[in-house]
This record gives structure tokens, C-alpha cells and sequence, in this order.
RNA sequence: GCACCCGUAGCUCAGCUGGAUAGAGCGUUGGCUUGCGGAGCCAAAGGUCGUAGGUUCAAAUCCUGCCGGGUGUACCA
């Protein structure tokens, strides 16, 4: 419908004045109409005629279409459309339009050997979803993890582990029960942090652990007692991994890759580019854009090991050697901002087709609002596994997995309520939140549809002449709903479609006040309305990756 | 020093490719029994949009300075 209009504008312009121009549509404050557009005070400068003059000549235009009921001017020059109720309720049931594209998407990135915390989950939770809503679109997507198996992170799990062994025997590991692998490992990762820090000869083991780890890739070595101890840690550490990904019902990736994968093609990407995009300085190779304002960044450093840069470039290598995208996004902490332009632009030095198909969408820090009853719950530990029961325990729900559905809904939407890329704050009281702006009250506003339409026998599509206020409010709003969709893949604000369900539930809770459906004469008009909105509602939670629960 | 991000109601945030009285939720105060689930609905109070200029018919939105907070700035990721 949108479109439509827009297109009709667009006619009456290029007949009127003879000017090209792709008209926005925005959605006014109902009092004014469904449609307006700005297009007139656009044009006034350049046609050099009053804005109202302009709006006045299209809007005669407008008047004689069919679907057109009345259109006003109204301030400086704006020009509001109003649908006839009739061409509004046919347009309600309109499929989402599909397109094609392939999306590589790369999110979460735990490294092995360490634990989740709660940013893994944020980020997690964000990149899930978007993937969702380019699938809805009708886009094949790639969901890939990319996470550090070697690294100097690694050569200080390797020491504390052996440390704690005893030394090199991996059959020791046989001893240490399933359920706390994840717990002992985490523990590992600390205390070589600490050995590191503070012993001077442990530093030294350390760096050999990490020189021996990146050699028994490189041997492909899976039988020495290192290998053995390294392989099956790595693997504890991944199965942890999937299982919280299963717990918190994302989908699962398509592929996760080790920087053990990535080190050597990027090491040769590197190499072969040496002189042509990357220099030497200092015994390191670097690229210095610093010319176009960016940083300067090491990719091989002077040890002849690759950094982080190059395993980048590695990977982005990697994945398209395996995948076919049009677009590729990396999503990464803020933090990284910078340092993911310096990473693209040597990526589309070497290859600028390639490059021009990397998006880099960042994601602050989830903080803890004045923490004090999260504190009491969690403690200083913001382990992601930890979340979701302290969650679960401020829901009230029938059943236990009625209360994951809440709990995780309520997560869920927080994170994705607010726009990517400021920190977000997370009380754990607040997010948990049942009322208001929250995903329980969308859940909420789709379980009462639900239960009108299972007292109901579905009534057939209706013609109708007039409609209510209430039925009308609600009609507009899911008229938006493939415009909203569209919105959030172009700007990649999931936090625009988390606005459209409130205000869609928002505005279905009054219709649901006001307007009786069963056994009510006018239940033919409004059944179609509620069996529309409880798809729409459906779908959109679902896009989000929000459950949505038959009762609750 | 330079670069990037942020500063909107008591709190958490929308709105920022300039447009019609700056919007939500939480919290506060006061209402909603005869109708499909009250995790709901209605209403009130609450804002010099950090600050000072500039551009414009029109600025929370664009430009510049300043103040305040955060991050990054060569061998970590």
C-alpha cells in the first residue's frame, strides 16, 4: 500500500512539474491520516512557488483515486492521505514481500578455553535475530563463529591445566566430572592469567605452551600428550558452548571457525601483499592508512607471528572460499570500531570486490544498572550460564518451561529493545520485568488473541464499508509491518521492530477493551483483524527469536 | 595530542538522511465489577533536548567552539 501511494505521488509530480523524485511516505499522528509526505516544501525551493500551492496541485490530483478517501494540507505544507476503510482492511492481509541475497553473518566468538560472559550472550541474542530478519526477507544466511583455539589466551589455559595435572597427563582429565568441566576450565584461564602476570618463569612456560600450540596445528599432531590435553579441552570448552547456545534457543551456526584455521591463509595474504598494501617497519608488517584518518596496525608482528589482523583476514578468506554472500557483517564490541576499518580497508586493497561486501556493526557493553539485587544473585560473576535461571526465578508461570519462555522473552527483548551500539544497561530486576515495554507483555498481547481465536470459527474475509476506531487503529498498524521489517535489515535496528510489536500490542490491548469480538455482530470484520494481528504478532516475535507461548 | 561514540522526563531509552503540540516504559498520583485472560486499560504530574553560537521559512536533528562521560590510538583480541 505504501508503495502504491508513493508510486501515485511520484505519477502526479512528474505530470504536474515535470521533476523526477522518489516521495517518502511517513506515517503521521492518525489525526492527520494514514500517508503523509514533506514532498511539497521539497520542491518549493526549486520550483520557486509557494509549498502550499504545490500540495494544493497534487492533492486535487490525489482526490480522484480510487483507494484515496481525503486528502488535506495541513501546516507549512504537508500533504495527508487518508484510505477509504474499504482499500485499508483489503490491504491488512498482504504477504511480506521476499527478496534474494545471501547474508554471511559472523557474531558471538567465544574464545576456547574461556568462558561465556554475559557480552557473549548480548551479542549472541543480537546477531541471531538479525539473521532472523534477513531470512524473513527471504535471505539465505550463514551464521559463523569465529573464536580463538590459539593464541597466547591458550598457552595460559595449557599451562594452568598441566599445572593442575601434574604435568602432562592427559588421561587425568578422565577424573574431572562432566558437569564442572566448564567451571574447571574457566578456572584454568584465571590462574594462568595470574601466573602470568606474576611469575616470571611461568611467563616464559606460558609463551612455549603458546609456541607448542600453534606447532601442533601446524604438525596436525593429535596424539602427543599436549595434543591430547589440548584437543579434548578445546572440545569441553565448544561442547559448553553449544549447550548454552541450545539453552537460550538461538539457532545453530552453520559453521564455527578456529583461528587455528585462519593464522596460516592469513599469514600468505599477508606475505604476498607485502610491498603492495602492507610494509615493513620495525621487523613487523603493518599497514599505515593513517592518511585516511586510520589507525596504524601491526599484522605480523616482529616474532613472524600472525596478530589478530591477519587471522582476520584469514578468516574473511576462509569464508568466502566456503560461502557465497553478497554481504558479509562481523559484529564486534565498539571497542573494536576502529580497528575493524583498518581490518576492511586492507581487505579491499587486496580485493576490493570483497571488500566491499564487509559491514562491521558494533555493540557496546552490557553494564549492570546500580547492581545491588543483581549483585546479591549473581555476585560479581557475569558468566552468561548464569542469567537466565536468576531470570527464571523472578518468574511466576505454571510450568517450568512456560517460565523459560517468559524469563527468556523478557531477556531477549531487552536486549534487542534498544538500539546496537551504546551500552546498554541490564538490571536484572528491570529486565525481568513483566509489564510495560517488556517481551513478556508482547507475549502477553498474543496469548489474549490466541485465546479469542480458539472460541471462534474463522470467519471468511469480509468486505466492509466503515470501520471503528479501534478496528481501524489496529488495521493501520499491520498495514506497516513489511515496512517495518525492511527498516531494520536497512539500518540494522531490531529495535525498530521491537517499537512496531509494542505499539502493534499496544494498540490491539485497546482494540481488545473496546471491541467484542465473540458473539458480537460485528465478530465477521473482526475476526480477520485478530487472525492478522495474531500472525503478524507471531511472526515478528519469532523473527526476533522471542518465544511465544500458546498461555501463560 | 588525534580519532570514534555518547550527553533528551527522577531512572532506562526512542526520536537525529531538518518539518506539524519532543514520545514510550519504569517510578509517582488517581481511576476501570455487569464483555473474549487485570502480566491488561484510562488519566494526571514530570523536559531551558549538556552549553554557546551559526545555517534555514523550519533545528533534539545539520555545522563550529566549549563542558562532561566512555573507547581506541604498532607488535593483545
Amino acid at each position: 500500500m505504501n508503495e502504491s501511494i508513493s508510486r501515485q505521488v511520484q505519477q502526479v509530480v512528474h505530470r504536474l512539474f515535470n521533476v523526477e523524485t522518489t516521495p517518502v511516505l511517513t506515517r503521521p499522528d492518525p489525526q492527520f491520516g494514514d500517508f503523509a509526505t514533506n514532498i511539497a516544501m521539497q520542491l518549493a525551493k526549486s520550483l520557486g512557488k509557494n509549498p502550499r500551492e504545490i500540495a494544493e496541485a497534487i492533492a486535487t490530483e490525489l482526490r480522484s483515486q480510487d483507494a484515496i478517501n481525503e486528502v488535506s494540507i495541513a501546516g507549512p505544507g504537508f500533504i495527508n492521505v487518508r484510505l477509504h476503510d474499504s482499500a485499508l482492511y483489503a490491504s491488512v492481509f498482504t504477504e511480506v514481500p521476499k527478496k534474494q541475497g545471501s547474508l554471511l553473518i559472523e557474531y558471538s566468538c567465544p574464545n576456547a578455553f574461556k568462558s561465556i560472559h554475559v557480552g557473549h550472550f548480548y551479542q549472541t541474542i543480537l546477531g541471531d535475530s538479525l539473521a532472523r530478519v534477513y531470512e524473513r526477507l527471504g535471505w539465505t544466511v550463514y551464521r559463523v563463529t569465529f573464536g580463538g583455539d590459539v593464541g597466547r589466551h591458550v598457552g595460559m589455559s595449557m599451562w594452568s591445566i598441566i599445572n593442575e595435572l601434574g604435568g602432562e597427563y592427559p588421561d587425568k582429565l578422565a577424573e574431572i566430572p562432566e558437569d564442572v568441566r566448564a567451571t574447571w576450565l574457566a578456572e584454568r584461564y584465571v590462574m594462568g592469567t595470574k601466573a602470568f602476570e606474576e611469575d616470571q618463569q611461568a611467563k616464559e612456560e606460558i609463551t612455549q605452551c603458546n609456541k607448542r600450540v600453534y606447532e601442533l596445528h601446524n604438525e596436525n599432531d593429535k596424539t602427543s600428550d599436549f595434543a591430547r590435553i589440548y584437543w579434548t579441552c578445546r572440545q569441553w570448552s565448544y561442547d559448553a558452548f553449544n549447550q548454552f547456545y541450545e539453552s537460550i534457543q538461538v539457532k545453530p551456526f552453520d559453521r564455527s571457525i578456529g583461528e587455528s584455521e585462519t593464522f596460516q591463509p592469513g599469514l600468505k595474504i599477508v606475505r604476498d601483499n607485502l610491498g603492495k598494501v602492507f610494509t615493513e617497519s620495525d621487523g613487523a608488517v603493518i599497514l599505515s592508512e593513517e592518511k585516511s584518518g586510520l589507525h596504524t596496525r601491526v599484522f605480523i608482528n616482529s616474532g613472524g607471528l600472525p596478530t589478530y589482523e591477519a587471522k582476520d583476514l584469514g578468516v574473511i578468506w576462509l569464508e568466502a572460499q566456503e560461502f557465497e554472500y553478497d554481504k558479509r557483517i562481523i559484529m564486534t564490541g565498539s571497542e573494536q570500531k576502529q580497528y575493524m576499518q583498518v581490518v576492511f580497508s586492507a581487505q579491499s586493497l587486496i580485493d576490493p570486490v570483497l571488500g566491499a561486501k564487509q559491514e562491521s556493526l558494533t555493540n557496546g557493553t552490557v553494564k549492570f544498572g546500580d547492581g545491588k539485587k543483581m549483585s546479591s544473585r549473581l555476585g560479581n560473576v557475569t558468566r552468561a550460564v548464569d542469567v537466565l535461571p536468576s531470570a527464571k526465578e523472578a518468574i511466576k508461570a505454571k510450568s517450568q518451561e512456560l517460565q523459560e519462555q517468559i524469563a527468556l522473552g523478557a531477556i531477549k527483548y531487552t536486549f534487542l529493545k534498544s538500539s546496537i551500539g551504546g551500552d546498554i544497561s541490564f538490571d536484572l530486576d528491570q529486565s525481568v520485568s513483566t509489564e510495560g515495554n517488556s517481551g513478556p507483555y508482547l507475549q502477553y498481547a498474543l496469548v489474549r488473541a490466541k485465546s479469542i481465536l480458539r472460541k471462534v470459527s474463522v470467519a471468511t474475509q469480509q468486505s466492509v464499508d466503515h470501520l471503528e476506531q479501534p478496528e481501524r487503529a489496529l488495521a493501520v498498524c499491520l498495514t506497516r509491518y513489511p515496512e517495518v521489517l525492511q527498516q531494520s535489515v536497512d539500518g540494522s535496528s531490531l529495535h525498530d521492530l521491537c517499537a512496531y510489536l509494542y505499539e502493534l500490542s499496544q494498540i490491539f490491548n485497546r482494540f481488545y477493551e473496546q471491541c467484542k469480538v465473540v458473539d458480537d455482530p460485528r465478530a465477521d470484520i473482526r475476526i480477520p483483524l485478530v487472525v492478522q494481528y495474531e500472525q503478524t504478532l507471531r511472526d515478528g516475535l519469532q523473527t526476533l527469536g522471542i518465544p511465544t507461548p500458546e498461555e501463560m
